[in-house]
DNA sequence: TGGATATATTCACCTGAGCGAATATGTTGC
DNA sequence: GCAACATATTCGCTCAGGTGAATATATCCA
């Protein structure tokens, strides 16, 4: 309980967090997105991992990440509301804007056959 | 919000909410219960505070905190959500048990003018 | 097999925060 | 004012945890 509440205590993974919502997400988009350097989101999405409040999938070269809700119905309904209130965040909104437009940016990723998250192939060039 | 997740991440602030539940609590109660030295407990106290998840009153020598719901209701109802997460735990349940049975068990305080919490004024002698 | 790429882990450093001990502040009653 | 009491703050210590740099692991492809 202490645990679930420091994970959620840190803004890089706050902003992780959002930008999975429900989908899976390719660890190379949090890199894009987050700006920062690699091992530092890997580090962070190791530290959710471990809390249980995310799990990984290994497809091919790429790892995808997905929030996993917790068995307690008291935390999944708090780490509910928790992602609807970083859905009102400013800042967050610009994160998930620009995981949505990832193919229409190509940057470093987005042409090298990288998996798209599933907002994308839905949304991608009609938001563009 | 990152600052509000890290107020809840500690053990003995939320053994501290906890007590509070809706009700206003009396410093010395907490000094009580928790069993810890005083200065903990006060800091822990001014860190929730700062946090504005509790605000405090002063009665004569007496400080009596409680939670304070934050404006922001998804926040709000997070604050809430945690607190019925609380009342299962097993050790918060205790904690709970012995500020109701503060009156009968008449521990340093409980004879000395020491204001008694409104759950121990409703319920006491009846539980006892 | 070897090189390129994506991700994870380790290391050294530093800051934030919890802690016990000591001390300060504020209130009451004499 | 002074003593007693309830609560708050400060100090020095320690440690968890965040960070960048370097390195390790895992997978793909030629």
């Amino acid at each position: 309980m202490q645990q679930f509440f420091q994970a959620l205590g840190d803004n890089t993974r706050l902003r992780l967090l959002n930008l999975m919502g429900e989908q899976e997400v390719c660890v190379c988009y949090f890199v894009e997105i987050l700006g920062g350097p690699q091992p530092k989101i890997s580090r962070h999405l190791a530290y959710l991992r471990n809390a249980g409040i995310v799990s990984a999938r290994r497809e091919g070269k790429w790892m995808h990440y997905r929030i996993v809700m917790p068995p307690h119905i008291g935390a999944a309904q708090i780490l509910r509301q928790t992602l609807d209130w970083l859905k009102e965040d400013r800042a967050m909104q610009a994160d998930r804007a620009r995981l949505t437009r990832a193919c229409c940016s190509p940057a470093k990723y987005a042409l090298d056959g990288a998996p798209l998250p599933a907002a994308v192939t839905e949304s991608c060039c009609e938001a563009c």
